[in-house]
DNA sequence: CTTGCCTCTGACGTCAACGTCAGGTTTTAG
DNA sequence: CTAAAACCTGACGTTGACGTCAGAGGCAAG
């Protein structure tokens, strides 16, 4: 397929396409013409590297486990890695939560304050 | 204290305390001189403050909700911001979640490989 | 009083993950 | 064949949360 079709199937802007591919994060084989040319695993491909965008994984890491990914192999030191990336978005994971429990008492807190006292109305 | 205390007490550096009194998430006195100083629940604020970083808030959406954190009162529609930011940590933190257990397979994928299969040392 | 560290206000630099625009080629629909 | 839509390669713009540097003042110790 084309980079239009694949943005389309994994809602990215074929800029970030572009970009993945510069940053051989995905490669492309190229028509006559020069245009790029998919396989149907570019999808999932692109689904995963937009995970661990999300995750918070640094391009370059992503760049590096990505080849493990795909034929299932890691040198021990990335395994390493791997698993420290893992502990990462732990500890991220625990932040979140606590942000998110933070917020949840400052909530309930103003429901409290709401029901109770006076409300949040001038006067 | 002065701002270096404050910067040593929360780790935060000199130049994101100023940052954040910029963005009116942390107010600070000034002394006749003209430099800031803080009292000790600056050092609550601020880690809240990180706190909600970490979680993605936007810095608009702190300076909007601190006063609500700091005198427990919010307005409905503020009430329905917040409820929307908690909302939102929520699927960042199933994200990740979903980003970890993935790279979790990835990695117990690997070593099975390394057991059973070739190792990845070249040959 | 001076030395040395702390602080001040600008103001420009940075980095990631793209957005956007320019100027040109290719593919497709009619 | 032609016009529209999709694609190409640069290359500069954007945003957030600061880093960093310049130049000038403030403050406690000796």
């Amino acid at each position: 397929m084309r980079i239009g079709e694949l943005a389309a199937r994994t809602g990215v802007s074929v800029r970030a396409l572009r970009y993945y591919e510069e940053q051989d994060l995905l490669a492309s084989q190229r028509s006559a013409s020069g245009q790029r040319r998919y396989a149907e695993g570019a999808v999932d491909r692109v689904q995963l590297i937009q995970q661990l965008y999300a995750a918070g994984v640094p391009s370059r890491s992503i760049a590096d486990l990505l080849p493990c990914v795909v034929n299932g192999r890691a040198t021990p030191e990335l395994l390493e890695r791997l698993s420290a990336e893992q502990a990462r978005i732990d500890s991220r994971i625990e932040e979140l939560t606590s942000a998110r429990d933070r917020l949840g008492s400052v909530i309930s807190n103003a429901i409290a304050n709401w029901r109770t006292g006076r409300s949040c109305r001038p006067g």
